[in-house]
Formats: structure tokens, sequence, C-alpha cells
DNA sequence: CCCATACTTGACTGAATCAGTCGGAATTGG
DNA sequence: CCAATTCCGACTGATTCAGTCAAGTATGGG
């Protein structure tokens, strides 16, 4: 799983939208107001998001985007996944034989696990949880420098 | 921390540096051939990891590269980001204030937190487990999933 | 001293992705 | 109809990836 700002943009967006969608739909301009993006981005970002399914679109005046789901069923995972490209493993997408012979690359397990990990973190985080940590930010969350991870679903990747 | 296969092919070097390094350096072209990774394309990566003081050359004939320190001492983390290139946060580069106001982001603390996991687990594995793996081959996998950060650098990510 | 071996350095390339722009559609409430 | 809004595709400049090429410099062996 590849994560550049990409992801971080839409992440950002959607728990934009989780945070002011109870008044009916949101349009992107004032995700971008708010949030500083470019709109025309948005609008690529949200285009995938639409067909993931993650959102869905009215259009026309009034019109804008909400969550397909309640966010307590939207894992930041699935938004990067959504956006992202994958980035595979070039040679030996998986299967073994990468090199010539039986060898399966030698390194194969150490990305896969690798993989599992970034993911489960990702899948334990949903959408609802990042807007309650939004809405009582009355105290500062930066907590001492080995973060404790937040309790959401037990890991399972 | 980025990733691409970019980190993937130097973890692969050098495992195959260690698994080799027993009868005295170990030459580039020799990596190239039994790993099936370009040449020009090592000399690169291996300037880098040169430079980091990951590993030592020994130019002439009969001279190639060795590693910089015991294995043991070496972790994932320390070759990835060797050759990697960092991936900030675009705006708000670990500062605050991102947006216009004191906002930072919303989405901070969330990718803070995934670094550090990201890093732990790769800091938790040492070049010396993969060459213990690669030799017997029959083993398990990694022991307790980046429970126990291995000490080899400050974290300072 | 020569020379082949090997590292060292820097510039260069094509492809892909990122981040963003632009123009124009289609849809729909007022 | 009109304005707001989503939708869609093409386009762009910058950056990185993966790899190439062409020079160096150092050095052990003969």
């Amino acid at each position: 799983m590849r994560l550049t700002t990409k992801g971080r943009f839409a992440v950002t967006a959607m728990l934009d939208l989780a945070l002011h969608g109870d008044k009916g739909p949101v349009t992107l301009s004032g995700i971008s107001e708010r949030q500083k993006i470019s709109l025309s981005y948005l609008e690529q970002l949200f285009g995938k998001l639409r067909r993931r399914e993650l959102v869905e679109s009215v259009r026309g005046p009034g019109g804008g985007y909400h969550l397909a789901r309640d966010p307590s069923l939207l894992s930041v995972a699935d938004i990067v996944r959504a956006v992202e490209e994958p980035l595979d493993s070039t040679q030996c997408g998986g299967r073994e034989n990468c090199l010539g012979n039986n060898e399966r690359c030698m390194t194969h397990d150490l990305w896969a696990e690798l993989n599992t990990t970034v993911y489960g973190f990702l899948a334990g985080v949903a959408l609802s949880d990042l807007v309650q940590k939004q809405r009582n930010k009355t105290v500062s969350l930066v907590r001492g420098a080995a973060s404790k991870p937040r309790d959401t679903q037990p890991v399972s990747a």
C-alpha cells in the first residue's frame, strides 16, 4: 500500500465530509475552502471515492457529496486504498519464482508482513474515530513520544 | 517513510551482502547476477548506503563492499531510510499551523502514529534475522510482530 | 610499471506518478 | 432559462523511479 499526500488529502476531505454532513450534501468548494485543497484536485479524488462507493453524489444546485455508509464502517484504509495506486512487488507480484530459480526473492515475507501491519493499523481506525477526536479537541492530543495506538478494533489483517 | 521497490532492492542487496560477506568483499556485479538487479542501479544505491555508513568499500581488484556493522545492529529501517526519499507532510512539515488557523490539519496525529508504527516494525527486524531466516528457510516467520523494537539508532524519523 | 578489476561520480534518460489546471459537459433546483 | 454543482477527460510541470552511460580514481597482481 502506497502512502503519499494524496491519501492524506482524501482522508482529510472525508473527515470534513463527516463533520459537516449533518445538514445535507457537502459541496467540494466548501471542503476546498475549509481544508485548503484545490477544488479541481478534489474533483479528481471524489471521482475515485465515488466509483469505489465510499461517497454518494447529489447533482445540481444544493447538491454535493455525502458518505455512502456510516462513518464507523469507513476505515482510513478504505479511503487510502480508494485513491492511492497499489505499488506491488515489481517482479514476483505475489507469486513465488521471482528470480530464475525457486527463490522467491528472499525478502518476500518481510514485505508481506509489513503490508499487513500497515494495513492493519489503518483498517483499525474508523472515520468516526477521527470525528470523535476532532470534536473534543479541547486538550492537546499530543502525548509522549511513543504514542499509544488507539483501541478501536482488533487488528486483523 | 516512503516505501517503494527502491528500498526493497536495497534490503535485498544488503541481505545478499550479509550472506556472502564471510569470504572478503562482495562485488556489485556478483549481487547484480544473483539478485537480478541492474549493476548501474546498484552503484547508485550503494553510493547512498556508503555515505550513510551502512557499508564500507574496498577499491581495486578483489575489492567490493562489506557491512559496516554487525548484521544484528543493522535494521531494515536503517536500510530503507538510507535510500528512500523522506516524504514529509507537504504542508505542515511537523509544525502546527497547517491551515491558516491553528488547526494543524486534523489528521496530523493519525499520520504521525502510522509513521511510528511502520518505523517500529521495520526497526524491529535486523539484517541478521533475515540472514537466519534465509539460511534455514524452513523456520517460521518473525516473532511477535514489531513487539520489541531493536535498538539500532535513536528513533528520529 | 601496466593493466584489469572494481569502486566513485555525475550527468543523462524514459516512464510513471503527483498535484494541479482547464474546459466543457450533464444534471437539477429555483 | 439560469446558476450551482457534479462529472469527465485531457493537459501540464515537477518529482521520483529505475536504469543507462561515460567518465573518472584506486589498487592488487604480474
